[in-house]
DNA sequence: CTGTATCCTGAAAGATACTG
DNA sequence: CAGTATCTTTCAGGATACAG
């Protein structure tokens, strides 16, 4: 054995641009990653988005496609037509992200009813 | 070509188990990659933490952890000692976090740069 | 059809002070 | 040392109504 101790964790363990902090970057919005599956097979409509979104008012969808297309991801493009048709696709960019996300995909099936198991035997076992 | 348009999206598109949900459910918080991370090496207590999560307040470290706690990825052993010594853990389930993050991490360093400067140019196109 | 304008709510983060 | 107790702020999300 060469370690015996575990050397302590230096102030600056984490470099201002370390990649780690992008994992909050991306995961903060609760919509983004389903949108970007949406996106997956080919652009589609505002309307078009919201049958799988289920759920989501207009409102929060315009902000997260907004926000998207703000960091690059989704491609806006508006159609001089009447009536209006606006059409939404991933960017290579945004494609890029396909990646990651299918890691943390393949990571849920395995793994995400432990964790949801953990959460309700903690709150069985501690009050509610 | 066999597809020349775009099949519309079913309003089930996203099983209710679908593993993309996860994904908010372990991005949600600012800290727990970072946590995940500084206990990679082996367990650390808990003003050991406060150093490399520079600027963490005790009470957000302590919330944090509990969270993480109830989730199964990090056990909790506190030592009858005085003064009193608590130390941190990853579990199994929380080591399994390891993989996706590499996958993010990598994204990050591939294209967080250009996500960046895409904010950029859209706040100087764009007002502010 | 593709949004915007308001108003409201809840969760998380941070600042600060205090305790077993 | 390892937290808790308050208080405040921020901000994404959601409900609803309205507009180009």
């Amino acid at each position: 054995m060469t370690q015996t101790v575990l050397e302590p964790l230096p102030a600056d363990f984490f470099p201002a641009d370390c990649p780690v902090q992008s994992v909050p970057v991306l995961g903060s919005r609760k919509w983004t990653w389903k949108i970007i599956r949406c996106l997956e097979a080919g652009p589609r409509r505002f309307s078009e988005l919201r049958v799988p979104l289920a759920g989501i008012t207009a409102k929060v969808l315009a902000e997260s496609l907004r926000s998207m297309e703000q960091d690059g991801a989704v491609l806006r493009t508006e159609f001089a037509e009447n009536p209006p048709r606006v059409e939404y696709a991933l960017t290579p960019l945004g494609r890029s992200l396909l990646g990651p996300m299918d890691a943390v995909c393949a990571w849920s099936r395995e793994h995400l009813g432990g964790l949801l198991a953990a959460r309700e035997e903690y709150e069985r076992e501690h009050g509610r």
